[in-house]
DNA sequence: ACCTGAACACCGTTCAAGT
DNA sequence: ACCTGAACACCGTTCAAGT
């Protein structure tokens, strides 16, 4: 994934798409999200700025080649499985998307600033339509409900990360939690009754407990709260 | 809200906070999002760029005053009329953001890149909490709940904007159905068949009406279908 | 075909004035 | 207290070379 070289020669043939793809990563995750210019990438890979032209066309298209690596990360081959019952796949798709997206926060406005039409992208959601299809949807509400479902996942993920964006690495969740309560402890009680009241749940819609239970809200609205007892 | 002049006049006092925001919408509809920077801004207005550091202490700080502003354009009195039933009211709430938000493509990043701790994001949270409860859900489920449509409602509105996004105005929705009925056409049936299948479906995720049946999707998953029966 | 140097037209932010 | 001019350290992108 590195390098690979196709292609003939030419003069040098320094870069590949992948390469400047990691490269991205690389500086998302070590400096952040505003480190990731086409004159940083350029630099961590010792080449002129404006080198990554011939690779890709604009600074967008770089970012949505890293968003699409991103998503591309999860093994399709698991959502397929045949053995394990489809809701399981789903949760496990779903959690893994967040976890691995939590893990490079400043990457959701790559994910959410452009349509996602790249081929990981497409193969994600071929997979997807296939499992949702397992649960007794015809072809029409199994689109409708599988794109439901990645708008609940890419929602939720941009909310958390909206909480966290600037530092590198997100902070645990137990320290994302009480940053937000203490948040919430600061509403005025007097002209937010509900909202103060309600703070303690409040501050842990952060959570994997709180995604886990809107996911399977999701699912029950589009499958029936019946298809969860059958699991 | 233009200008309102608050406080001792001081060697000036030329703008407002309110003017401020009022200035980077206008520059927002007018140019794009892109073209929302302190230096525009403060060209807008007739004034030194680094004027506006006296009212904000940096470009988020705006952009997050941008945020609220547009939330807080939707009247909370539809949403706490105990005339009409809940499931309306929440109808019309995440309806009345949707083209809001649309009418303004590009301020969804502002939308998503900040938490939305504004004065009048607050006030829409706690009145939703009022609405959801009246659903029948205990607080703590409650406040999941209203969670879970504020998930959905920028969720979607996040995934449709990227499709449109560079556009001042939002172009009609027949006419972005149709742009992305060309993009689906264009998947290759061989490995991505379901995709293909679907793509009459999926070219209209983009439209009011599948926005509708996700929203009732989200509402039954919390509520229950039964819910939705008696209204 | 691929890379570079130099330039263009921008950014956000800071700082030392001026009133 | 509020605004300005000037500057700093950046951007993305283009264009005319060089190999």
């Amino acid at each position: 994934m590195t390098t690979a070289q196709r292609g003939r020669p030419g003069p040098r043939r320094t870069l590949t798409d992948e390469a400047i793809v990691t490269a991205a990563l690389e500086l998302l995750d070590r400096r952040g999200a505003d480190a990731v210019s086409i004159r940083g990438i350029a630099a961590e890979l010792g080449v002129a700025p404006n080198a990554l032209y011939t690779y890709f066309p604009d600074k967008a298209a770089v970012l949505r080649a890293v968003a699409d690596r991103l998503i591309g990360e999860y093994d399709l081959g698991a959502l397929a499985n045949p053995a394990r019952p489809w809701r399981q796949r789903l949760h496990d798709l779903a959690l893994s998307l967040r976890s691995r997206l939590l893990d490079h926060p400043g990457a959701t406005a790559m994910l959410l600033g452009a349509p996602m039409d790249g081929p990981r992208a497409l193969a994600l959601g071929e997979a997807l339509l296939a499992v949702v299809g397992e649960a007794g949807l015809d072809e029409r509400d199994a689109a409708r409900a599988s794109y439901l479902l990645i708008v609940y996942v890419l929602g939720s993920i941009a909310l958390e990360a909206a909480e966290v964006e600037p530092t590198r690495p997100a902070p645990p969740e137990a320290q994302r939690v009480a940053a937000r309560k203490a948040a919430f402890d600061a509403v005025p009680a007097t002209t937010y009754p509900l909202t103060a009241a309600s703070a303690d749940v409040m501050s842990r819609y952060i959570t994997t407990e709180q995604f886990r239970w809107g996911l399977d809200r999701v699912i029950d609205g589009f499958a029936g709260p019946a298809a969860a007892a059958h699991q």
